[in-house]
DNA sequence: GCATAATAAACTGTATACAGTTTTGCGCAC
DNA sequence: GTGCGCAAAACTGTATACAGTTTATTATGC
């Protein structure tokens, strides 16, 4: 049986033959992410070994790793759960975020080579090319890499690794944010590559920070409206048919009961204290 | 036998059952951070199962978590590995500690209130008693205190998860750093803590850029000194006996061979490309 | 003596087995 | 119908078993 799984590839069988374990991290990765789980909802580790197909010993592995990385949590060692909603972690996220640009940018601007703003010109011909024939996940994804890139001009491998993970744990709520108004942030990107490639730190370092930057509220109200459509069955991309306890009709236990400043807390979870 | 394993607590069995992956976790921690495995070296996992008097299950749990944390490596799934002496991660690190602190101290000058103030200052207190008294390992720790505290002061979790996260991958090479030196930091500690005190955002994070940062080569100094060091058998805290493959007598492979801008790593690892 | 091939040992990744604990479901008293 | 107690099912954390692969070792040819 296990040489079976080992090449039965979820699609197409492309690769080798990746680590079982790699590839469950992939997937749970892509998963809480997008909040395919329910916020607070409690894993269950059968269930989801069988949906990848691997024995719960690479899975346990997997998920060890994503708690770690702050998109999956695990309570006193008591079982997984997916990470709830929780509005004071992602302001604290949307603040880390901007101080993080306004770091990388800074750096940038004494290190941007001339062929690195060649690609990035090249890089924004090609998204805006995109803009208006790809779908919103790509045009999200276009985005991350922009600034992900500025963060590779610097050579500084760790503020690139925490922008990424920052980068990964609010993807959904810019997704969310983005549905409404599809606007074009190509000038500022524009404008702010310009700046980083005169070495002007302080024009830069402002386009970069009023480009990131958020009003809590805003941030509140894609919270809100994530939570909305979390409980209405939709995500970015509707890949794989629903998984076993991904999509079974529940309503939300409380849409909006408490304010968003209540506990800070909007979720189903038993507030589980973290790792 | 697993029953006698779960009450067979490693020295006094303090507490209670604390899940075994966990107790693997922050030993295995402990001794990443204080570079007890030789940089590079292939981790044994029966030999260090045995050690811990666990199985493989929940020590491979440990390790992913670790290798997340940047604390491991993991080569392509095949094997884990202690991280290597890299120097420029050590200097990005620096760096990005650079831009975190500033960050946080700029957030901190906004939200400090009278009883974390007085808080401070009672911390400071208590700190320059024990500077003459603690060992060095202990002094670190308060100065790491000192700032995670600040961090804690802006309320943002994640700046404070990612302050520590860096403090614990170059706390053994600040230890190194302090050795030869025992200098009084209290000073400019206490200036820091009074401009916070007075919201003076641009002399506080004058004083905190001036306080944390380092030229690249005193950095560089510090990991050539901490190399030399870990070859002659010596850590922070030499704590349990010398662990199975922590300190058997081989000498450095290449102690300074290559000039430390060489290629920019000085490790005995076959050089893995991170997970 | 040295290089090389063959064999054995060791080690890793994964599956499965198992025990303890929590949750669920059902029956029964009221 | 509702609350309570007990049995059973489910689930998690951990140990162990196993197969494939890498590494060490011995034997052999030159």
């Amino acid at each position: 049986m296990p040489e079976i799984l080992q090449t039965t590839g979820r699609e197409t069988a492309q690769e080798g033959p990746t680590q079982l374990s790699q590839r469950a991290y992939d997937r749970l990765r892509e998963m809480a992410i997008n909040y395919r789980f329910r916020p607070g909802e409690r894993l269950n580790e059968g269930a989801l070994a069988k949906e990848l197909q691997i024995s719960r010993t690479p899975l346990r592995e997997a998920m060890h790793r994503l708690v770690s990385e702050g998109l999956l949590q695990s309570v006193g060692g008591r079982g997984f759960f997916a990470r709830p909603l929780d509005v004071k972690e992602v302001c604290d996220l949307y603040e880390a975020r901007l101080a993080l640009e306004t770091a990388i940018v800074r750096l940038a601007c004494g290190r941007a080579s001339r062929d690195w703003l060649e690609a990035m010109h090249g890089y924004l011909d090609r998204s805006v090319s995109a803009h208006e024939s790809e779908p919103l996940e790509r045009l999200l994804e276009l985005d991350e890499g922009f600034h992900e890139r500025i963060a590779e001009c610097t050579g500084n491998l760790e503020l690139l690794r925490m922008l990424r993970s920052i980068n990964a744990r609010i993807h959904f709520f810019r997704w969310v944010d983005m549905q409404g108004r599809r606007d074009n942030t190509q000038a500022e990107h524009r404008a702010l590559i310009a700046a980083i490639g005169q070495g002007d730190a302080e024009t830069a370092v402002g386009i970069a920070h009023s480009h990131v930057a958020r009003r809590q509220d805003q941030i509140i109200d894609g919270i809100r409206e994530g939570y909305a459509r979390l409980y209405m069955g939709e995500g970015p991309q509707a890949a794989s048919g629903e998984g076993p306890q991904a999509a079974s009709g529940e309503g939300p236990q409380a849409a909006s009961g408490e304010g968003p400043q209540a506990a800070g807390r909007v979720s189903n979870s038993p507030s589980p204290e973290d790792q």
